[in-house]
DNA sequence: CATATATTTAGATTATCATCTAAATATCAC
DNA sequence: GTGATATTTAGATGATAATCTAAATATATG
């Protein structure tokens, strides 16, 4: 009846609107940090934060391109998550 | 590319772990407060308040029974919160 | 109706989080 | 290497949220 810090960190991360919104927009295409940006109002010091958690979660995985970093939804982390989410409400297992 | 107020109630609700576990223990049976409680540590109030969050998601419907009150997981929404998340994070369309 | 039981509500406290500005770091182009 | 661009890091602030104790409400029972 334990959870692990990895889901833990998921969860949170898509507790917030705007993750989610981050989310959502790079399941079109991948992303450089400033045109993610052009999508939000905020600082980019909080999109930093943002794509941080996201990061740690494991939702997103970032690599260099010049001065810039691409950031791409790691798809296999979110259906991951699908599963899990699954498993704690709807299956007739015992979240494990 | 905006959420509804009701999303976001259910994103909040299922971000505390402990609340998760209440929908966890839920999903195998129908159950009064007190019931929840014996799986918990923290106080009549605390469990309370996470109750009434997840209420207001619609993730569990309550009914009176002489002094108790019995949870009861929403299954349908619990369904409904799984067709969201495919759409923000996997479908490609956007969420709507 | 008085007392016991089940649960919620009120109000306070502490911790966590989203956001900001300013400064730091890294890369590129000249 | 100097200046410009891209992004992150540090530190502060205000808002939200989790939890507690004490008090209130509702129901059941003698």
């Amino acid at each position: 009846m334990h959870e692990t810090i990895k889901h833990e960190s998921m969860f949170t991360a898509i507790a917030d609107i705007q993750r989610r919104k981050i989310l959502n927009i790079l399941k079109r295409s991948e992303m450089s940090v400033a045109e993610i940006k052009s999508h939000f109002e905020f600082s980019g010091a909080t999109l930093s934060h943002h794509l941080n958690i996201l990061k740690n979660a494991e939702l997103v995985r970032v690599r260099r391109q010049g001065q810039q970093r691409i950031y791409t939804l790691n798809l296999s982390v979110v259906e991951e998550l699908l599963l899990i989410f699954n498993q704690i409400f709807v299956s007739k297992e015992d979240e494990k």
